[in-house]
DNA sequence: ATTATATATGGAATCGATTACACAACCATA
DNA sequence: TATGGTTGTGTAATCGATTCCATATATAAT
């Protein structure tokens, strides 16, 4: 490996100078050019890691996402990094497999990698986490989940959810069931339940523990979720399934088709996340777009300006529109 | 930041020896806890930039990806974090966005980072990429081309898509239309096209231009080149159409489907990915399944192996297998 | 001609770790 | 008691850049 120091040498300049010319340019334009020549020939590349050593940058952002192989991560990293490659930054990517500990874990390394600041996609929100994130003392944004001292774009969970059932009302649906996660994730387990059950007591629809039932984000699950429901309530079925992500609705119309129901003239089913699969299945889905890449792209936009010049903790809430298509 | 200097005087000891402590453990067993009572207190993290100065390893792995957000990408890099991340390494993520100069300048970048090892996702293979990878002098892995002195995954595109059209035909299909992408991606322009073409040839078929269109791996140019197929083939319509890639055969259902023909019984399609979607599509889509996830796993077990001891090239043929679905 | 100012360059410290080498203390063996 | 081997610790060089400060030269102002 060539250093600057050969640099130096073979241009017959200081490697203080070699410094500046990489840097600012700022030189005479004969020696500037005599650096270049040997720049050029040696095909020199300056070592990151001694530059991050001495000037506390790396130029890396740290993502930390929940699971790499999600439609939502990847468009958020898509957004992300369409943003920052464009100020020269690259992207350090870590999967906590949505599990806590390594939430922590990884902000503490991403922290000793120098990263310049640090995007997360949170699914759990405790107290050791939000420490460890004031303790490492980095531009930090939170993306979907609403975290105490954090500047955080969220999703508008409880709103969506809302309207997803205002809709399913107004097309005549009183007997509503519902699909959901686990209360650990306050945004998506939380919040859109929350948005369900007030607006079924808005208009003063019945609330059955048999048309509730609680997946983990998968398709299977959501097939899994809709047999319980469907058997559950053999008195009473219900006239439509709202389910909280698109996948489990997905699994849900498959358990319905199935069973022969017809969708939605037997029963309607509504998602969350306008993933690619909402628009091509048959029916076509009907869902919550969170556009998720501008979501992305306004995180790493907080960023760039929070590493510029810190900040008071904002947030943000990240619009999105309702996509009605034919499972309603 | 405190750094191994501070540690040091408080813990009374020189710096070696916290050194020695926290990456073999070797020293006493009084020093020892003296250490790292003092490292818990302060909570101090290693610079990895110094560290990776000095040893010339950063414990980080260049991704380089044609295009984040599609569904074999996201797989392959779940894959490859899964493998790394056991022996601690993290990803650093870059996206070429088709563009085969960033190919080249990533390449560059992901050195000066003195990234460990490259994983290249290659979509345009060229001299003066090959040349760059071998002046970079990394442990280097090619997947999904295979790529002249560089250890490589491929795919058997080849003999996936002469399966393809060799199932069609045991279907009884004579007339078998064709969308595919530009030659200048070897393996899903050419490979796969010439072993549509090929095995038309084996089974004496016609070969019919009007039958062949070219998208560019978008749903939407599946819709269009569909739409032109059918037009341009007024008299004698094709019984089948095989799209290169998943999106595409979407995007030709999708017309299909508008235009009144039944799949599969009008006109059948297939396609290759193995994508969630082409699950839970009606009528499902035939495919062809190519591990990308395994074969992620397998790039980043190859290049762990070939960061302990250089090898020569050598080329790996992925399986795949043929999953035959409603759509045919 | 002298002083002030701008411009271009180099010297040397520095960032925070690792590691080759030296050395001291201790115990065991002959 | 001298010799040698272990074991534990420290000294100092080193990795490859950046940057503060000093200095030399050229130009302008008085």
């Amino acid at each position: 490996m060539t250093t600057i120091n050969d640099i130096a040498k073979m241009a017959n300049v200081s490697r203080t100078t070699v410094s500046r010319v990489l840097n600012n340019g700022y030189a005479s334009e004969d020696v500037r050019k005599r650096i270049m020549r040997v720049v050029e020939e040696t095909g020199y590349i300056p070592s990151l890691s001694a530059k991050s050593l001495r000037t506390k940058k790396s130029g890396v952002i740290g993502v930390i996402l929940p699971k790499i192989s999600t439609e939502t991560a990847s468009r958020v990293v898509s957004g992300i990094n369409e943003v920052v490659a464009k100020k020269d930054f690259q992207i350090l990517l870590t999967d906590t497999e949505l599990d806590k500990q390594k939430e922590i874990d990884y902000i503490r390394l991403l922290q000793s990698r120098h990263v310049d600041g640090i995007i997360l996609l949170a699914t759990n929100v405790n107290k050791q986490l939000t420490d460890t994130i004031e303790a490492a003392g980095l531009p930090f944004i939170s993306l979907g989940q609403d975290l105490p001292g954090v500047t955080s774009i969220v999703y508008d969970d409880y709103h969506a959810a809302s309207d997803v059932i205002n809709m399913l009302v107004s097309h005549n649906h009183q007997k509503i069931a519902f699909i959901g996660v686990g209360e650990e994730d306050p945004s998506v387990g939380k919040l859109r339940r929350m948005g369900y059950l007030d607006t079924l007591t808005k208009y003063n629809l019945s609330i059955k523990e048999e048309w509730m039932a609680e997946g983990d984000f998968s398709i299977e699950s959501g097939y899994e979720c809709a047999k319980k429901i469907i058997k559950n309530s053999e008195g009473e079925l219900p006239s439509a399934i709202f389910a909280v992500t698109d996948r489990m609705a997905i699994g849900a119309m498959e358990y319905l088709r199935e069973q022969g129901f017809n969708i939605p003239d037997d029963i309607a089913v509504a998602g969350i996340g306008a993933s690619t699969m909402s628009k091509h299945i048959s029916p076509s889905l009907t869902t919550v777009d969170y556009f998720n890449k501008e979501a992305g792209e306004k995180a790493a936009q907080l960023l760039l300006a929070q590493m510029k010049k810190k900040k008071e903790k904002e947030k943000f809430i990240q619009t999105y529109r309702l996509i009605i298509r034919d499972s309603v």
